[in-house]
DNA sequence: AACCTGACGTTGG
DNA sequence: CCCAACGCCAGGT
């Protein structure tokens, strides 16, 4: 039989990347739409990554309410049942929410080193951060050398 | 085929 | 911090 004129919803390579990376997030962190499409292998690509998920709805078994926007924000709008739906997913592993966001130096899967060492990119226009970079307080024995 | 629409991201103002 | 402009690309009209 090779008369294929229905397609399975999923079945494309690169979808099938991006459904590996999602299912590869272990529980209690997050990643955002740009890291899951680059560690498919599909760089610039985020908005494939939504489409993904947009489409299995679900249907899959997927941990998709790991991913977040890169701004630590769940895509669905405040107050919507997804909203909801992801928020209680996440704290329910353990993973903080504040106003609706998830700080992902703390729970991104894949944590940015830089800050971790260097502290936030110039002084931020908050109160404090002046002389004391001050790791996150979960921050591993990283041995930073040089 | 042009045009619109996204579970997005980055940059600049 | 908010907003606009792009960049990106698969699907639907």
């Amino acid at each position: 039989m090779k008369s294929g004129h229905v397609v399975k919803p999923v079945d494309k390579p690169d979808h099938l990347a991006i459904q590996r990376a999602i299912a590869a997030i272990p529980a209690g962190r997050v990643a955002s739409y740009g890291e899951i499409a680059m560690r498919a292998g599909l760089p610039g690509r985020a908005r494939l990554v939504g489409k993904v998920l947009g489409d299995s709805d679900g249907a899959l078994k997927l941990p998709w309410h790991r991913v977040l926007r890169s701004s630590g924000q769940t895509a669905f709008a405040p107050g919507s049942r997804g909203f909801r739906e992801q928020s209680q997913r996440l704290r329910a592993e353990g993973v903080v929410i504040v106003n609706g966001r998830v700080d992902l130096q703390r729970f991104g899967w894949e944590r940015n080193l830089d800050v971790e060492l260097w502290g936030p990119p110039r002084e931020s226009t908050s109160k404090k951060s002046r002389a004391a970079p001050k790791p996150s307080r979960d921050a591993k024995p990283v041995t930073r050398r040089r």
